[in-house]
DNA sequence: AATTAGCACTCTTGGGCTTAGAGTGCTAAT
DNA sequence: ATTAGCACTCTAAGCCCAAGAGTGCTAATT
């Protein structure tokens, strides 16, 4: 749908006052805004038409006009200005994401912390899936008699480890031929082969032998799926207490989404490429009917990796929050990317 | 202070009587009290003696009586009788603790969650902390040609594990000087001796070797440094948001308490021995004035090791919190103790 | 001396009413 | 097409009132 250029002017002057301000926007407020120089009765006029058409409501007949979830819409897709953020929120976007040192984890969540910070809205990261990570390398530590760790190395440099605990005294000949056998089956393998039936095929083949593998098996499993998982990471959740533009019920139905990890991992794990912006019901999620997700993929060496997002109320601050989620996104996609390059 | 046996019923009939509508009680309802055959008229006087006294008061002229935090704290300490969980509890808390297999982080989530779901209250768990702890072996793997991983075991059987990436080719050679060097300094000294001058002693009694040591020292220090840390895990936070008797405010502040990992680590490694509660302005944090915090700790092995937590209202079922606290740190700490024997 | 019945008193809660103020929609004039 | 003007609507806040709950006190009873 298409609207004439002055409505478009009021439809996004509204919006952008009604999300500084938070109350209802009246005609006459709109009078002030820089280049609408007509009467309080013509915005009036248009301010009807607007509302008719479903971008604006009213929380009451003498009150002013708030924006719908589909003036919201609009706005996010027709009117809205996003640029880079200013040179300062750049410097520090980049230090807080530069000076996490060696682990990805930290990395992401420092991501998280700093776009709830620059926001004001709760924010969530997560580790690259890990869908097309393939095996590098198995390694087995002994930590004690009966107990050892395995550290799965993958493609993408990913490290994840476990402990496993035999009934039996563990030599280093034993490790030894776990190593090579492992090794030798899976390097170079995705991580999605190493599941249940290739455990029981792999501990078959050796026979008797085989017998003695279960619990390092387990451990090698439960360490591939781990690494293909996803790791979310949530900051500054407590912030949607803070505002009074979402009913105490919703911002507890958010706070517990975000405060389960398995419900996080299914929010971030269907980000598609690009930003993108899901106003109140067009969220898949229930829980998050009233509020506003914004998301972006960060890219490592040019290929999708993780995600970034950001929940608020409605009445968000669109422009920065894209604005913020993208630069932010570009840095961590850098700095991972150099991470696992030095890593080979 | 002592109190008469029938003000002492009449006080318990109240806080109980509180505890589980949330409304102020009055003479009538307390007349249905089991073993209290008197008018509603004496009891009337003995409730103003009561609130005289500091144990009650009323929220209004015209209401019934509602408990002070004198008088939780006279009822926690002389009145309420704690009895171990009911069979079934126990079941479950035993099945939900010894289902969490070989890693003392999972069986504390789990603690962490259980007690959460049988109180009703956000609940919080810490790991052993490391203070008395020593090393018992390092390790190295390689996990890349410029990447390493330490791999630290310490006598309590933890085990942590850093990355750290060099400059230089690494080859197991190399590994294997350091393997050897830093196990003869350090195999069952206290952690809290890894520190900074150790490892620059350490690395200039190398000579020139010494100068490729500092990225793993610093994975080294920094393992040591985690081991010796408390890692605390919260679960069940959201509830505090449901209790109507808690301000929204302070239920905002308890959120962020919590979800703050260091002001939660400072929370938990100040807990005493035994089972201790801590009722509104008792509380050490200025964020717990208007909620009860139960702690408690288990015991590994003998020696007092982590601490279990339970932050709810002032109107908590003290006793039953008791119990599930209890009987979930001896659960907890008999199977840590049991998982730690058997990584020797 | 302790207990109890009775009653006046206090205070909250909720409903209904009123008023001030904000913002609208419509009409008639420009 | 725009605008001035005005009647209209609705909320928020203040006030009053009645009902109800629970008390504290007094005087009678055990």
């Amino acid at each position: 749908m298409n609207i004439a250029l002055r409505k478009q002017k009021i439809l996004a002057a509204v919006i952008e006052n009604y999300i500084a301000t938070g109350e209802p926007i009246g005609s006459k407020t709109l009078q002030n805004t820089e280049g609408l120089n007509v009467s309080s009765a013509t915005i009036r006029n248009e301010l009807a038409d607007l509302t008719v058409k479903g971008f604006l409501t009213q929380p009451h007949t003498s009150a002013g006009r708030v924006p719908t979830e589909t003036g919201y819409r609009y706005y996010v897709d027709n009117l809205m200005t996003v640029e880079e953020p200013q040179e300062r929120v750049r410097r520090y976007i980049e230090a807080r994401i530069n000076g996490e040192g060696d682990a990805p984890e930290h990395i992401l969540s420092a991501a998280a912390d700093v776009i709830s910070e620059l926001c004001g809205t709760a924010a969530l990261s997560s580790t690259p899936s890990g869908e097309d990570t393939r095996v590098h390398r198995i390694r087995f530590v002994q930590t004690g008699r009966y107990t050892s760790m395995v550290v799965l190395i993958t493609s993408t440099g990913m490290v994840k480890s476990r402990l496993f605990r035999c009934d039996f005294n563990i030599t280093p000949e034993m490790l030894n031929v776990f190593d090579r056998a492992l090794n030798e089956k899976l390097a170079g393998q995705p991580l999605s082969l190493v599941n249940q039936p290739f455990a029981q095929s792999f501990a078959a083949s050796f026979g008797e032998l085989g017998l003695l593998m279960p619990d390092m098996l387990i451990s090698v499993l439960g360490a591939c799926k781990e690494a293909s998982g996803t790791n979310v990471y949530a900051s500054g959740t407590t912030k949607i207490l803070y505002r009074s533009d979402m009913s105490l019920s919703s911002a507890r139905s958010v706070l517990e989404l975000l405060s389960d990890n398995s419900r996080r991992e299914k929010l971030m794990q269907t980000v598609p490429d690009g930003t993108n912006i899901y106003i109140g019901r067009e969220n898949a999620s229930p829980e998050l009917r009233q509020s506003a997700l914004a998301t972006t993929r960060y890219y490592i060496e040019g290929s999708p990796a993780g995600a970034l997002a950001l929940i608020g109320t409605l009445r968000t601050d669109y422009p920065n929050a894209v604005s913020i989620l993208e630069y932010t996104a570009k840095v961590v996609g850098e700095q991972i990317g150099e991470l696992i390059s030095t890593r080979r």
